[in-house]
RNA sequence: GGCCCCGUAGCUCAGUUGGUUAGAGCGCCGCCCUGUCACGGCGGAGGUCGCCGGUUCAAGUCCGGUCGGGGUCGCCA
């Protein structure tokens, strides 16, 4: 199989089996190790490594790193007490009758070598360098790997899907502006001039129409593009593996995206015990301060509002007042607490109140001396504290309140080591709310629509059985039947049962407040398609490159993408994005103004 | 747009209260070396200390500005 013009074997494939025959091997030199006489390269492919002996001292001195060789050589055993046990092919090596370079190497940018990967003190170059010379860091074992890991999970997902009756269906990249929240990239339609397609933030509303069309099982490995800020786990584009199905409930579709994620895992050798537990998103907010919870460990946070009602601490008269258990914290140094409120203010809070239980069993902290003698009695027991713990509090509006505790929650555990990246806790969170205010606690948001309502999902979302009849009277409180997949702290993906029936739809774009002319215009083909026959359907998709990451276990999502952008968008390998000429601006019409057309 | 951090050799970084000719490891080049596997030894090349201005006898170091990069919040499934 290995068989072509190049070689009769990979790298790997050389084996104590073919000790005394011969064999052609090709690949890069990872090192060459020359003692003068006798030299040793490590030969590279994308199976591994093999080690080639040169007694030839004229044939051995020209290699350098990364030269592209063919050798044909004779496989023996090495000699006794010259095994390496930390290479597959470490018990044999390729004495070399001739080596043929094929390709020279200029001196590099940065060491690719696999044997530095290991090597904790050898640091990887910078972002920028890395992605630059992103050809050369994806020679690097750990990034093969990554890469052949997400092909893996593909076929894995692909044969999952293929036995649950699914059809594969591309969409179109090219499309009218969807409604969803993000930013559109535009591309100017230079046959009319003034008009612009959008890239699909996400096939949602195609997927529908497939619904609509009677393919009732559609997925894809869909490419999407949303044009917002930069951060680590975001990418302008992005893959998403995307499934829809018709005449299926929440239900049906946690069950079939269950099987999905465990297929998944296992190409990847774990096992994921289904079902997958299951939270409220009510409950995530109350005890974990997100809507995302890492369920790698507990110490979930501690409600006291009612604790402190009556409080004569000002910063306690709050319309919510939680903690979180700092276990064994009672030892921290007085700076390190203080680094702790930097941490708060850089996440946007006011600051992070803290309280020592010390071993003498006295309660410590600036904000002990506030509290009522009461309160100081009881403390310890309300919050489940011990002597030498510690405790944080957050007091103000309910969720940016319950965000900062959940976000020290993950912090705390972080810096107790107690984040393993192989230790996969996988959680639906149900039962979000239809809609949210676009007015709570935050007064910069501007809504969609001409109402404080906006979705919480996307406009498509199905209000939930109970509210079907009221969640127009009652937009606050309406659930809706939408769902998240969320491991390890990460959102993974997430999906709804859509509406099918137009006078559903037609009352929940009113709470929106978005009149039937901007619904017609935005998205009027998907309600016209509604009238014509529309099963009811739900569906899900899962954020590839993340669901990668988490799998791989890398810090970023970049990882696990072949060539991704830089911040800003940048693609420092290519030098997208990049001004065009006068006559591609001319031809894109981008500058055509209608206006000026009537003179 | 707000806040925080970082720009010194090809890469990763050190550089003390401002003080002689700016350093280390790896990489690179040359020579030596017959069993290494992050081989080893000797020698060498390689720097606009991001940029501009200021303070000073003297600036990589202090001050102001600016550009670039990273993170985060806003934003975003």
């Amino acid at each position: 199989m290995s068989q072509t013009a190049y070689r009769t074997h990979h790298a790997t494939e050389v084996t104590e089996a073919l000790v005394g025959e011969q064999v052609t091997l090709a690949g890069w030199v990872d090192r060459r190790r020359d003692h003068g006489g006798v030299a040793f390269v490590d030969l590279r492919d994308s199976s591994g490594l093999v080690q080639v002996v040169i007694n030839d001292e004229e044939m051995a001195r020209p290699l350098r790193s990364e030269f592209v060789v063919r050798v044909i050589g004779a496989v023996r055993l090495r000699p006794e007490g010259n095994e390496n046990e930390h290479l597959a092919t470490g018990k044999v090596e390729v004495v070399a009758r001739s080596i043929e370079i094929l390709a020279k190497s200029d001196a590099l940018p940065f060491q690719v070598s696999t044997a530095l990967e290991n090597e904790s003190e050898n640091k990887l170059p910078g972002e920028d360098v890395r992605l630059k010379y992103r050809y050369l860091d994806l020679r690097r074992p750990s990034m093969q790997r990554n890469i052949k890991l997400r092909s893996d999970m593909a076929k894995a997902a692909r044969q999952a899907l293929d036995e649950m009756g699914f059809t594969e269906v591309e969409t179109p990249t090219m499309i009218k502006s969807t409604p969803e929240g993000a930013r559109d990239f535009l591309v100017p339609a230079r046959l009319v001039p003034g008009s612009w397609y959008a890239l699909p933030q996400s096939p949602q509303l195609l997927k529908q129409l497939l619904m609509v069309s009677g393919v009732e099982r559609y997925y894809q490995i869909a490419r999407c593009y949303r044009d917002e800020d930069f951060r680590a786990d975001r990418q302008p584009e992005f893959t998403q593996l995307d499934m829809e199905m018709a005449f299926v409930d929440q239900e049906d579709v946690i069950a079939m995206a269950e099987k999905v994620i465990a297929a998944i895992w296992k190409a990847a050798g774990y096992e994921v015990k289904l079902p997958i537990q299951r939270i409220t998103w009510q409950e995530a907010m109350d005890k974990y301060g997100t809507d995302k919870p890492d369920l790698r460990f507990g110490n979930e946070l501690i409600e006291l509002t009612d604790y402190f009602k009556d409080t004569p601490f000002r910063v306690f008269q709050a319309p919510y007042v939680g903690a979180v258990l700092f276990k064994g914290g009672a030892a921290t140094p007085r700076r390190q607490f203080d680094a702790w409120q930097d941490w708060a203010k850089q996440r946007g809070a006011k600051g992070l109140a803290y309280v020592v239980f010390a071993e003498d069993g006295e309660l410590k902290g600036p904000v002990a001396k506030n509290l009522s003698e009461a309160e100081r009695a009881g403390l310890k027991e309300a919050v489940g504290a011990e002597d030498g713990d510690a405790v944080f509090f957050a007091a103000g509006p309910r969720t940016s309140s319950q965000n900062l505790l959940g976000a020290v929650r993950v912090e705390l555990a972080d810096r107790a080591g107690l984040l393993k990246p192989d230790d996969f806790a996988f959680t639906w969170v149900v039962d979000f709310p239809l809609f949210k205010s676009t007015e709570d606690e935050d007064d910069d948001d501007v809504a969609v629509g001409h109402s404080k309502w906006t979705s919480m999902h996307h406009p498509f979302t199905m209000p939930s059985a109970d509210w079907i009849d009221t969640f127009d009277q009652d937009p606050e409180h309406a659930m809706s039947d939408s769902y998240d997949i969320v491991c390890n702290g990460e959102e993974m993906g997430g999906g709804s049962v859509r509406i099918h029936r137009d006078d559903i739809q037609d009352r929940v774009l009113d709470v929106l407040g978005i009149t039937k002319e901007e619904a017609d215009e935005k998205f009027g083909f998907l309600l016209e398609a509604f009238k014509y026959g529309a099963p009811p359907h739900a569906g899900i998709a899962l954020g590839w490159d993340r669901t990668a990451s988490i799998l791989a276990g890398t810090d970023t999502i970049r990882d696990v993408i072949a060539f991704p952008k830089a911040g800003g968008g940048r693609d420092p390998l290519t030098g997208a994005p990049a001004p065009i000429t006068d006559e591609q601006r001319a031809e894109t019409g981008v500058d055509y103004d209608p206006d000026e057309d009537e003179d």
